[in-house]
DNA sequence: TTACTTCTTAACTTCGTCTTAACGCTTTTA
DNA sequence: TAAAAGCGTTAAGACGAAGTTAAGAAGTAA
């Protein structure tokens, strides 16, 4: 599904231009004059990013950020602003911008900016599937864990596990995320399971010395290169 | 802990300057004149930001960014270009740049948008957990405790501990806040174990000769560095 | 069917953490 | 100054968490 976006802009001609070229870009895109309804709007449906006008009558564009953060914090938002805007710029990110984009707009620009916040935010379906880890290689898609020399084939449940220790590699992986994304349940026998495949996936990375899994007493691993 | 940016700029004088600027605004910098170093660079440490220049010798930025992006794809990176370069930017863009900054560059807007990246890529903007002691680190999250040579990780009680040490550093921090913080319940037995915790985390502290837990008697304890 | 793979369950072992106890030193109080 | 209370420190034990191996169970392919 395409992303949608909720673009809010009081200046007409630029909004009717931006929502055409943006729906070009194969976005979904929705509409709203002012800060008012775009915050109506942003409660009523999901968005996957907001593309913020900074100056707006009824509500600028950093309060109906700031509403908008408060709704969910976890949408990424970009702000257009007039050249000059310095200041403001700067308070802008203050309060949780994403990114800005100065007016003109340049739209390969800004179809890039959009992009590079969405694929930060929405660790995308398609996604990375290859990680490095010390020497060695792993492809997620394939279940490959390569050496150089040899390649081991993980299992399902291996290469997922090895895959959520990679995305967080060198930091905590809590033990409740994992069984959360990996069996949907946390119980004991799901928590022994784990454990079963922790243990088999330390014998592989074996392959190189230097990579080691370690524990965090009751919390989680953590994937060390 | 400051955040820790790899700076690569070929040139001299705008490298250093950067990399004062970026000091005094209380980053770690580590800066290094051309791709290939800055690659080794990235690869004997960890870094949560790069500021790349796209025009350098040897390896330009883009080759670096993607080399870069194989060995750790979750470390954000920030162009530097020239003001003309549209197609090349794009291209940047397109292979993974988190952000970038035209020349010349603007400090203001170098540390907002840095700001900006951080915040997005270090995903706890509730809750602070990393705190800086003397010369040592201290991950609330994961427990870790760091030397820059060394890593103790801490057990449970000991980091929560810390912890409240840490948010009244130079401090007073009573005993009776303590115990109701951590044991929930303020009597002898909670008073002798917090003691026993307490004699454990002056043994790590050790690390940093500078840094000590002194006793207030009958009041509690002062983090000191 | 058999052979094979993968995941779970079980059982046993090892390890880590927290509490409790003990002892000695320091500070306060009577 | 003596007694009491507060604190630093080490060690031992109990308990739970995690490592490990092997035996089922369930599915898949030949």
């Amino acid at each position: 599904m395409n992303p949608k976006i909720l673009l809010v802009e009081d200046d007409k001609i630029l909004g009717y231009a931006l929502k055409t070229y943006l729906e070009m870009r194969h976005f979904q895109v929705n509409l709203q004059p002012n800060g008012a309804e775009g915050l109506s709007a942003f409660n009523s449906e999901q968005f996957d990013l907001c593309l913020l006008d900074v100056m707006m009558p009824i509500m600028d564009g950093f309060t109906l950020a700031e509403e908008i953060r408060k709704l969910n914090p976890a949408v990424p938002v970009i702000f257009l602003t007039a050249r000059s805007m310095k200041i403001d710029k700067l308070q802008g990110f203050q309060k949780g911008a994403d990114d800005y984009i100065v007016k003109p707009v340049d739209e390969e620009e800004l179809i890039a900016r959009i992009q590079a916040v969405l694929r930060r935010t929405n660790p995308s379906p398609v996604s990375i599937s290859s990680y490095s880890i010390g020497t060695l290689s792993f492809d997620w898609h394939s279940r490959r864990l390569n050496d150089g020399a040899q390649t081991v084939i993980l299992t399902d449940k291996e290469a997922d596990l090895l895959r959520l220790l990679c995305e967080r590699k060198n930091q905590l992986l809590d033990r409740k995320v994992v069984l959360q994304e990996l069996w949907g349940k946390v119980d004991y026998f799901n928590r022994r399971s784990m454990d079963v495949h922790m243990a088999k996936l330390r014998k592989h990375l074996q392959l190189d010395p230097k990579v080691t899994i370690i524990n965090i007493h009751g919390k989680g691993f953590i994937l060390e290169d």
